[in-house]
DNA sequence: CCCATCCATGAACGCCGCTCATAGAACGAG
DNA sequence: CTCGTTCTATGAGCGGCGTTCATGGATGGG
């Protein structure tokens, strides 16, 4: 932990997070307003101070080792938690904050849980920028944007399949259950295949899933929960789904309960302690779980 | 929370920190080895950069203002950051980490919860140098430490009279029942004066308390558990203590249980989640963990 | 085969953070 | 009241270091 390493300036981390955003020093050069190399002397600098090899230099620019890795997303931590320092200073006495707010969200999220939210959040906090950027749910998601720096508050499925890297701050938002949806006035919906989409991976639906007999393999695949949808609105199939892809619904489809004991899933928040001691995180977290509906 | 911000050099924060532990400028420029002149102009850059008035000058050295203590703790936080990137990134691929890990715990946690653990701890990762400190439970208590960056994990009791700085990664590592302690072998032990100390502040033990008629006012009051057990020993009074204060117990103490109604208190760590990164802290939160009895 | 596009390297420049020297302010002692 | 001590504030000047400029080596594609 504590080596006698020099110092890094908050400009070399910049650099370091700029190379592996670019995948290059050249690019990451043009990009911070620097010479190539400029970015190559610190680089190489940041390497003896830290003592390990950061990047892989190759023919077309540059890829993080692992330990680069792991230097870039704890430099944009951070990077930061600079601005946290001014922001909270700054903003110590007075109550509201303004400034910039990364969230990182799955689409159905993105969708119909945050705008009410931030709406509330806007009018308390007149001078927050909400940045919502639309994570697709596989492999990190959303915790893992947050784990790596881009992102202060991440919406996610939470206890799924995998929960992430360790060390972040989780709390559930909401519970929300399963329904099967099938194409409006089919006579006889559980005998359409069922569909499936990528980012459906929640551990306690599949074992529902496999004890639930009358359920067919599913056969068609699609990328995208709204795909899902309008694909079962045409007749194409039938599916289960969460009750916030749900919203988009149309009057095409027809929506029927599962029953009490069917899955569920637990939609939740990801961030980090230097993020949560911001009050506009504090706030919007707030915010989303005063919601109902 | 973005601002405009030049950036703020790691040894300014560095200056910052030492002003604050110091308590003067002139002070913190000898514990760094520089100028009275330098810790000057270097919080008067801070100062500008940032936009807020960090230290009330005064006679007797420096004082942080409500938005210095912000800015001294982030600080402390982000300097401790950039320790966890170099060592973490010279670590990535090997599977162990040195350095110190700083541990803030109440005095009966520090004395029979850590030791054990913390020798399993070294026997995965030899180079690892632990520091605890012992922190009196009042206050912001050993949550506070690590809000402050003063350490990286803390041992306290969750839950209590308040829940801590918001924004801190907690856990639950066990729950413990209060007993009744008195003096060995006397005729009447619940006629005997009952005894409080400070640190004996748990909201739910008090009203338990409360209900419990046969309990007398708490009339004698010492700073210390370990103080309070001796003098039950000698016979000035009986009192109710959690197990882990009860580790010291001599022969000249008896102990009984309160019944399953009883009161009990959590005791669970606290970090945040730049340290709850970091191999050390996740291996000592897992042998806490593991610890029974 | 040559050119385009990477990164590496050495020398010179200029900014900025440091020291030195000095001034100002506040408080206690005599 | 005045001197002495102990704080911080400020200006001038130096030096380290991060930057640019210029150039060289390596590697593939047309």
């Amino acid at each position: 932990m504590a080596g006698s390493t020099a110092d890094l300036l908050p400009q070399e981390l910049r650099i370091l997070v700029a190379v592996a955003e670019r995948g290059g020093f050249s690019a990451a050069a043009t990009a911070l307003g620097l010479t190539q190399s400029a970015v190559s002397h610190s680089v190489r600098g940041t390497e003896a101070k830290v003592g390990a090899v950061l990047f892989e230099r190759g023919r077309s620019g540059a890829a993080p080792t692992p330990a680069g890795e792991r230097a870039v997303a704890l430099g944009r931590r951070i990077l930061r938690m600079y601005e946290v320092l001014a922001a909270e200073a700054r903003g110590a006495g007075r109550d509201t904050v303004e400034g910039v707010l990364r969230i990182a969200a799955f689409r159905s999220a993105a969708l119909h849980l945050l705008p009410p939210a931030l709406e509330r959040l806007a009018a308390r906090h007149p001078g927050i920028r909400p940045e919502v950027r639309v994570v697709r749910e596989i492999g990190a998601g959303a915790a893992g944007e947050v784990a790596a720096g881009r992102a202060d508050l991440g919406i996610a499925t939470l206890g799924g399949s995998q929960d992430g890297p360790p060390g972040l701050l989780t709390g559930v938002l909401a519970q929300e259950a399963y329904r099967l949806v099938h194409p409006a006035g089919h006579p006889d919906p559980r005998g359409l295949p069922l569909m499936d989409w990528d980012e459906n991976c929640g551990s306690y639906t599949r074992s529902w899933w496999r004890a639930q007999d009358w359920i067919p393999r599913a056969t068609v695949k699609a990328e995208d929960d709204a795909m899902v949808l309008t694909m079962v609105g045409r007749g194409l199939g039938m599916a289960i789904m969460p009750e916030l892809s749900l919203r988009e619904a149309t009057a095409a489809v027809d929506i029927t309960d599962l029953g009490p004991g069917g899955p569920v899933r637990q939609v939740g928040y990801v961030t980090t302690t230097e993020s949560a001691s911001t009050l506009a995180v504090r706030d919007l977290i707030r915010e989303l779980r005063s919601e109902r509906g």
